[in-house]
RNA sequence: GCCCGGUUCGUCUAUCGGCUAGGACAGCCCCCUUUCACGGGGCAAAGACGGGUUCGAUUCCCGUACCGGGUACCA
């Protein structure tokens, strides 16, 4: 623990992020980011993005682009990466690929790792006949490698493929502090004799992630709970290497679940059961299958990113709404859940509402105004658009709201409910909202307040109840049992158009 | 199987030995509003289990159970 934490006191801080570009990027991988990026931030140190893209088998046209677009959404942006370049370029390990050969070969020289030459047909067959089969100290003497092969064998095994695998001790212990767990310890008895670089020449993840942890200069490596398994190889890694003076800190974050069952929440949980698990539409290039993302569903990124801190954070108050900003300044790792947590789309949906009410008009207008004129509604008045934005905002959970709670203000209602007011329908009505239409038509001024004075003293004259009468009106105007209040929406729309409308459903009632 | 991690209301969580266990989402009820919301008020709802340690354990330790992760020339 001091030791660390001296060792981190004198070094800038320095994170990444290290997906490997196969698909879209769910709200696990988000959150990672997110915590990286507000750890950094609130110490001035730097973000990185680097695409750990060893397996070219997996690769998924798209995909590191995707990363960066949903990025770029959430205003999480790269002070390095493949796209923003940087000093440490590049930052893609398929072009670092030479970079690898000569660590493992000096961990073959040092003793630390051997060459190995089984195939992948022979260790398939191994793992059949031996029920939990493990390439380790116990097993390695009876495969095909440079420990158990005679020298001129193995030199002879060097032309054909093969790969280097790292030694791992018959009875250590490695032990290290997790900024989140605390200490955590293995025994490499437990530990298979891992990959370090392919057969492809490629290196794995295994020997990837520290050479350029190493070479970066990370000061805090957080990633994943799953792959606090694999820690004890990345650290004898570390040391064997000569760099444990300069290894990172540790934090293996908890998983996000998935809400019902059990498991950690994956794409599928979302088609199943209808809600977004991707921060923005993916559309697999093999399938031509699109998953739907928070940002189409009608997420604001500040909604998205505050609700993603808080599943496994929160800063020890009840305040559960927050910036970027204030999150940058808040977050502290000690206080980030060790157990995984199950995703609530019920609640995610109430970090968007208070956002969507949170902000001002000017800022919802750019995303309202393209939604609206997707759901083919002309805006004529952009001026207006504010207006409307702001008077309906604390009726819209997502973003598509805004096209039911706000369509009718620019263009007359395509459907008419009258099936609401017909039962209770009779001559007085429809005399009193004839009588309605000629005041409105007489009325010099046109506002809110005015009007519903108007429609109450006529009322009154008729010796009706306005509570009677202000749903047909309201029927009229918007054409269902939503909205705003009837009078606000009146002044809004204008004299011309409310009368039309009002005399448009009158007809419809006759 | 083995290894590692986790375990407070249905869900996200607070509590760093003193608890009548707090908040939020969802649920239910009432008020406001004769639309729907917002808002206000209220109800219901939790410390997996068993042992220790302690004057005192949700909190510390050990077991058990349950859940999760890992166990690839995938990350």
């Amino acid at each position: 623990m001091t030791e660390g934490y001296l060792c981190g006191m004198d070094r800038k801080v320095r994170v990444r992020f290290a997906p490997s570009p196969t698909g879209g990027l769910h709200l696990g991988g988000v959150r990672t980011v997110l915590f990286n990026y507000l750890f950094a931030k609130q110490s001035g140190g730097d973000f990185i993005v680097r695409i750990e893209d060893t397996d070219q088998n997996r690769f998924v046209e798209g995909a590191e682009q995707y990363i960066f677009d949903t990025l770029a959404w959430c205003g999480l942006q790269p002070d390095e990466s493949p796209a923003h370049g940087g000093p440490y370029a590049p930052y893609r390990q398929s072009e670092r690929k030479q970079n690898y050969r000569k660590y493992a070969e000096q961990l073959v020289k040092d003793g630390y790792a051997y060459y190995a030459f089984d195939t992948t047909e022979e260790l398939e067959a191994r793992r059949k006949q031996i029920p939990n089969f493990q390439y380790s100290h116990a097993t390695r003497m009876q495969q095909q490698n440079s420990l158990s092969l005679d020298e001129a064998t193995a030199k002879e095994k060097m032309n054909g493929p093969h790969v280097i695998r790292i030694k791992m001790p018959e009875n250590e212990t490695v032990q290290f502090t997790d900024m989140i767990r605390g200490e955590v310890s293995f025994h490499t008895s437990q530990v298979d004799d891992k990959v370090l670089l392919k057969a492809d020449g490629m290196p794995t993840y295994h020997l990837a992630v520290v050479v350029d942890d190493y070479l970066m200069k990370i000061s805090h490596a957080f990633r994943g709970e799953e792959w606090l398994p694999s820690a004890p190889v990345h650290i004898l890694l570390w040391k064997w290497l000569g760099w444990e003076n300069e290894m990172p800190e540790w934090a293996h974050l908890p998983l996000i679940l998935k809400p019902d069952g059990n498991g950690k929440l994956s794409k599928r949980d979302g088609d199943r059961l209808g809600f977004p698990v991707f921060a923005m539409d993916w559309t697999d290039p093999k399938t031509g299958e699109t998953t739907t993302g928070f940002r189409e569903r009608g997420f604001l990124p500040e909604a998205f990113v505050n609700l993603l801190a808080l599943l496994g954070w929160n800063d020890g108050t009840d305040t559960e709404l927050f910036t970027l900003d204030e999150l940058v300044k808040q977050f502290s790792m000690s206080r980030v859940h060790k157990g995984g947590a199950k995703f609530d789309y019920e609640k995610a949906k109430w970090f968007n509402h208070e956002w969507i009410r949170r902000l001002p008009a000017s800022a919802l207008r750019p995303a309202v105004s393209e939604l609206l004129q997707h759901a083919g509604i002309q805006l004529a008045d952009g001026n207006l658009l504010d207006k409307v934005i702001e008077l309906v905002k604390d009726r819209c959970t997502l973003l598509p709201d805004f096209i039911q709670q706000a369509g009718f203000f620019f263009q007359s209602p395509a459907e008419i409910d009258t099936a609401a007011i017909k039962p209770k329908w009779d001559e007085s009505k429809n005399l009193f909202f004839t009588e309605l239409v000629r005041a409105y038509q007489l009325c010099g001024f046109w506002d809110a307040a005015e009007l519903e004075k108007e429609f109450k003293e006529l009322a009154a004259v008729n010796k009706l109840k306005p509570g009677e009468l202000m749903l047909p009106l309201r029927i009229m105007l918007v054409g269902g049992k939503f909205g705003p209040g009837v009078f606000d929406i009146a002044g809004l729309i204008g004299k011309a158009e409310t009368i039309r409308r009002m005399e448009h459903v009158l007809g419809l009632l006759v």
